[in-house]
DNA sequence: CACTGGAAAATGCCGC
DNA sequence: GCGGCATTTTCCAGTG
């Protein structure tokens, strides 16, 4: 191990680990300012951005609860033998 | 304009929305998830977590304490312009 | 217990939550409107609303940097404590 | 008006005004406190919170709606020339 | 009176 | 498994 300068292993290792979940942060906060563009948008053709969320959370529940039938169904049949995948 | 099934320009507009939101969504979700992957492996490489939040959070600290001193600035060119003290 | 009516032990402890609630809610209703008449009477002397509301949103935020300072000292004593660079 | 120091009869009023805001605000926030503790209480006494600020919230709309009734009663009285007030 | 920004509430996550 | 905390979303006051 090197001590030139301040760095070291666990130094670098932690830099590296701080910038790639800054990049993911800002990645994510384009997506976040991308969704409010559509809401945006949206507003502008017309559409209540309020209702426009409670639909987007509608499906969202409907989804869950599919994926939960979707998993009782894999429960049973793997309860019976029969490994679906 | 078909009349066919219970489609309408309308119609159509708002599914176009709902699942251009739904598919950024999917998109942050993801990179919410990849941002607790870095988070468990810096965690399995003897980070601790916490610690490494406080960091990011300090470092965007920064970052904000910039754009408040230009507000500031900004805001002292109003004041001075209004006289007010 | 009576059974007089359609009160009940948790009927009561429950009117008496709801209005005490109701009660604290209406205080901080007035003290925003006394805020608000400070505003009002300040605009009044001369004083730029806008600029008095950064001014005090200023002097919370370095309250808070304070705040946020000893949190990192905390944090640092842990992290010494742990051992982790 | 006197020069000494830094201090104007403006900045007096400045620093008078400002310091009753922040002694308004301290007292919304602790009553805000106050209503969270009582919150609390409630749960520790069985009562769930969510649902406890629904019933907050609708006795409130009630309220609003009887409000609106009133209101409606006074601009009727005006209009028939009965000043109730 | 619509929009933006900040406070409050709901949700999800982590540690115990 | 749950209580406390951080994040996210929702709501409301202030502004132009």
């Amino acid at each position: 191990m090197t001590v030139v300068g301040h760095n070291s292993v666990a130094g670098d290792q932690l830099r590296t680990v701080v910038e790639r979940i800054e990049r993911l942060e800002d990645e994510k906060k384009n997506v976040t300012a991308d969704i409010k563009d559509v809401y945006a948008e949206a507003k502008g053709n017309g559409f209540d951005a309020k209702t426009l969320r409670k639909i987007v959370a509608l499906r969202k529940l409907d989804e869950d609860k599919r994926k939960e039938a979707q998993a009782m169904l894999d429960l049973y049949a793997h309860a019976i033998g029969l490994d679906l995948i």
